[in-house]
DNA sequence: TGCTTGCCCTGTACCGGTACAGTAGCGGTT
DNA sequence: AACCGCTACTGTACCGGTACAGGGCAAGCA
């Protein structure tokens, strides 16, 4: 108990039995390698002199790999409102679990690019929802860490899980269509932080949307509509998990009954949006947003899906729940969280295979992409286009 | 390009620029300790080299820190499901963001004992939610790492961060009881993972829950209803979150109209739950639980608050938009947090001055102990008793 | 008896950095 | 000229393990 009680190490509890550091290490790390009789000596030793097991960082160190997979995700405050994101990150945790490996979520964001090179040891990395680019992706990338990207855009030789988003918003437009809808908004996000209805023709929007998912869903709505002749009335939510109702009240508000201006008339309007009669329909980014266009269409004495049908995106736990239930496209956030894990177990075991500091190039085969499908959900927020 | 590219580390540039190794390394993690024009020169070879910047691990090794916190937790499923555990999560992530320090989600559940004794280092430790004892958190604490015991049962000295649970269980059940309520359920988990009606005393309720906050909401509400002579009839609710209408299934199926026997009369009657009339008032162990109960008392025909009233608990963000409004007690998730971050960062700077191993124990002062407040917010899914 | 085999244990050589205590040079006092 | 205090860089000594290639020794086999 004297001052001097110098850190317990390996070699203290090697001296106290009188073995070698190494067979200290083989007692805890590779039971196989010694008898069960020293071993539970040297076990018994540890406990006595207060060893705990091996110092993480030292084993990592030594052994090139630390137990741990990381995910890069831009804000990680977004992360965790978004249920989706966060059935995503339960996914992950419950495919990791099994394997015993942590699951480390890395700040993206550096702050203060000043400050010192923050990183943290990872045996491999997801990326999810991540500006593409960004310094901490690159800097795994360039040490030869294995990365799957998730609902990113696809990048250079990298494997990758996706969700069709396109193919479902293709699906929950052509839905409306065939019910006879023809002045369909659309409340989506990645437009802008404030709601408002866009002046903006399609194309641009396109082209100014970032984020890989609202981008695909807004190509897959445009897909439909466009083959219909159909130019939708797109508002901005803002990136809110609170009020996700203001990008319905911004396109419900742009509508006024009294103007003639038939949406339909095809792409000639070169002026964008112009007040026209109410849409009858809306396709939402996401259940969230949906959720707060009922509530908006309730709010106004609008009955769903007689006056307005309302379309979500994701099918999350509660869209079964609203009322009337939601009309959504599904997609199954455990399957991806399960492929990207998968990926990535497969990547790191092949890169301990090859080389430990092998180069980041895959030579084999093409890289693994995975695509899932999505559903549409037909529920009973969505119905007939009422008679104009 | 040749096979025999060793990996690039610190030496490497070295060599290259024609300095010490130590040069390198302030060039990368002490910029103020080389001349500026000799860094940029350090860091042009860096790079033209593909040196990606120090090692995580080998520099976690040499300088004790490894700039990231662990949290532990007994389910990670659990955890994400939860919209509690989320948000409490994403106040942490929120907290340590401008620190640059990652969080480390650590496997607490060591499936197969027989795995390797799997271990991430860390600097600190939140442990939220998690059977006191745990093999992971002991180590940790026996390492000496800083640990944070947030929503746990206060442990021997150690820093924790608690919410006040038991008062605001007991100001609900006040609340239903000056509203004249005297035949009160309560749905609660923890009890088993079957839904159904206890016909266990609630002292041996109290006895039997082992997790720390449902025990304390059970307090609470016992505390009140005791004083009152109240006796309720506890239902269990399985720890499920899409099926969060069983508990209140269970207690309103229990209830037998026909019955005369009044739960008023007392602890009198030994036998326990025997179905008795309907119960006015149903308290609940959580929001979720509580929505769950408000569907259940729909599909029944009870109209809420006329017929049933309903109390939630932690006012989630979904309690103020139900339908009624749920009334519930507020616990402040992001109060939480933050100080749980406060707390652990605090206890890792002090760490740091004293010593890199010192003892666990805290010779200065008190250990930090942190009780936050709830309140109850009274919303429209509780009223008066109806007139028997 | 001699040779192989397999089980246990040990010695050496790293893993890739950082802390800390110098040391050299240099402009400026006294 | 001796002394001082700076700034800029270097050398050494770790940090606490693990991989891998032996080496001693008893049992198995011809």
């Amino acid at each position: 108990m004297g001052t001097g009680t110098r850190k317990v190490t390996l070699q203290t509890v090697a001296d106290a039995v009188g073995v070698s550091r190494m067979t200290v290490s083989n007692a805890f790390s590779r039971p196989d390698q010694l008898s069960e009789e020293l071993r539970v000596r040297i076990l018994d030793a540890a406990e006595r002199l207060g060893y705990v097991g091996p110092d993480p960082a030292a084993r990592g160190l030594a052994r090139g790999s630390v137990g741990a997979v990381g995910l890069l995700t831009a804000s990680l405050r977004h992360t965790f409102s978004d249920e989706i994101s966060t059935r995503f990150l339960g996914a992950i945790a419950r495919e990791l679990a099994p394997t015993g490996l942590a699951l480390t979520l890395l700040p993206t964001a550096e702050p203060a690019d000043a400050a010192p090179a923050w990183d943290v040891a990872v045996d491999g990395g997801i990326v999810y929802s991540c500006p593409p680019g960004s310094r901490s992706i690159e800097r795994l990338r360039r040490r030869g860490v294995p990365l799957v990207h998730v609902d990113q855009p696809p990048d250079d030789d990298a494997l990758a899980v996706n969700v069709d988003d396109r193919a479902g918003a293709r699906a929950a437009a052509q839905h409306l269509l065939d019910f006879g809808h023809r002045r369909i908004g659309i409340v989506t996000v990645g437009l802008g932080d404030r709601a408002g209805v866009e002046a903006r023709p399609p194309a641009e929007l396109v082209a100014t949307t970032a984020a890989h998912a609202p981008r695909q869903r807004l190509l897959g709505w445009l897909d439909a509509l466009d083959a219909a002749g159909v130019r939708p009335v797109v508002a901005r939510q803002p990136d809110n998990y609170v009020d996700t109702h203001l990008g319905a009240r911004a396109l419900l508000d742009a509508s006024d009954p009294a103007a003639s201006v038939d949406s339909v008339s095809g792409p000639a309007s070169a002026t964008g949006a112009v007040p026209g009669p109410r849409p009858t329909a809306v396709l939402c980014f996401s259940d969230a947003i949906a959720e707060g266009t009922l509530r908006e269409a309730r709010a106004r004495g609008l009955r769903v899906p007689q006056d307005l049908s309302v379309v979500g995106f994701d099918d999350n736990g509660l869209a079964g729940w609203t009322d009337p239930p939601l009309t959504t496209v599904r997609q199954d956030v455990d399957a991806k969280g399960r492929a990207a894990v998968g990926a990535l177990l497969d990547a790191i075991a092949a890169r301990r295979v090859r080389a430990p500091g092998s180069p980041p190039v895959r030579p084999d085969g093409p890289p693994r992409r995975v695509v899932l499908p999505t559903q549409l959900v037909a529920r009973g927020s969505t119905g007939p286009a009422p008679h104009a």
